[in-house]
DNA sequence: TTGTCAATTGTCAGTGGCTGTCATTAGCCT
DNA sequence: AGGCTAATGACAGCCACTGACAATTGACAA
């Protein structure tokens, strides 16, 4: 951010994306053209497709924010942790740091009623998995670099991040469609549902 | 299949469906048209909107045969087995009557390529996995209904739901871009990734 | 068989996302 | 100040998709 050019760049790119969530959760995303957020901006539709690749990435941008976050916080789990536990670690204490990266950016809130509109948005929602599995294929790695594996060889790196982040999505389905949407409900949520998986994988359900 | 206007109406999205397929999986996805799908028709634009509600329908189609496949075998598998074995059972069992079924609408050539197609092109590659979800959801409630519980209350049948698809999800991608793409291969991938399953969730990855 | 009704299809016009191209503007640097 | 380059705007065009209405075609009864 040294040049005047970098800062304008930097404060348009801001601008259309404040702009775009704020149109996206208010007017729902499917019923917000990109030619409404760019005359909320003012500026010519081309432009708004020179930061972004198309409307979706615009949406998904914070979340994008705080999945970068999460991959930090596991690369940065101590060696000696199991896999499994290091993710979960990741997840749990990253959620406190979460709340001023977000807040960086975008007020909480904005993001929090995103990520809704992103839950129940079908093209957004898929756009959002794929993603996801470009983010499980990194964590793949990263605990196989940990473990001293070859992700290719060793099929256990990519199953443990498949069922980390099965059990991710679920927590985040229910959470986004519950009653406590805030940031401390998907912690616990994801406490307990994390706890839940060893018992749901036992064969004996009557049990316990 | 009574009337003449029921089979015509049959044979047009066979045929809408074939040329499609043929296209996608020869030209490519994106470089395939809607125009170029309905000018191998001899259709007007209009009638295979009426007939698929997308693009990426038509693509995803045949997969989706596969797959209603697939919970119904989920369905027959007996009361008393565990939730994950019986759908492992599923899984390797259905994969013996699954070719039948497929070779019933299209070649099974063609459906294994139109699967890598799925795979490697990010936008069906998104709608499949969205599509995946919906599945998830009538699987856990399957589950659910299996073991007598609520699928609301109980956390476990979307949690075995989430962990199985989780590593089916993994099977599928190293299957398609794998050097043995048959039928046979991925019934034998997913035994295999199955099994691993277990020895993954541990803690201990240097002890075996 | 024919006439009427309903379902299927075609045509056309239009919207919205997205891209290539080229001229214009605006910050940068000597 | 003036030339260079990066950012933007203006414009034309492609493609997916939709609504509306007219034309066609099979169904079915008189």
């Amino acid at each position: 951010m040294e040049n005047l050019r970098e800062r304008k760049k930097q404060r348009t790119r801001e601008a259309l994306l404040r702009a775009a969530l704020e149109l996206f959760t208010t007017r729902g995303y499917e019923r917000t053209t990109v030619d409404d957020v760019v005359a909320a901006v003012d500026v010519s539709q081309r432009t708004f497709f020179r930061y972004f690749a198309n409307k979706e990435e615009a949406a998904l941008a914070v979340v994008e924010l705080a999945v970068a976050h999460f991959v930090d916080a596991v690369r940065a789990r101590p060696p000696h942790e199991a896999p499994m536990e290091a993710l979960r670690q990741a997840v749990v204490e990253g959620w406190d740091s979460l709340n001023d990266v977000i807040e960086s950016v975008v007020p909480v809130e904005l993001y929090l009623r995103m990520y809704q509109v992103i839950e129940s948005t079908p093209v957004l929602l898929a756009a959002h998995l794929r993603r996801s599995m470009e983010i499980e294929e990194a964590l793949a790695r990263v605990i196989a670099e940990r473990e001293g594996l070859d992700v290719e060889a060793d099929l256990r790196p990519r199953l443990v991040v498949a069922v980390f982040s099965g059990v991710m999505r679920v927590t985040e389905r229910q959470w986004s469609t519950g009653a406590d949407f805030g940031l401390d409900a998907m912690r616990s949520l994801t406490v307990s549902y994390l706890e839940q998986v060893g018992p749901a994988l036992t064969g004996d359900w009557r049990t316990n």
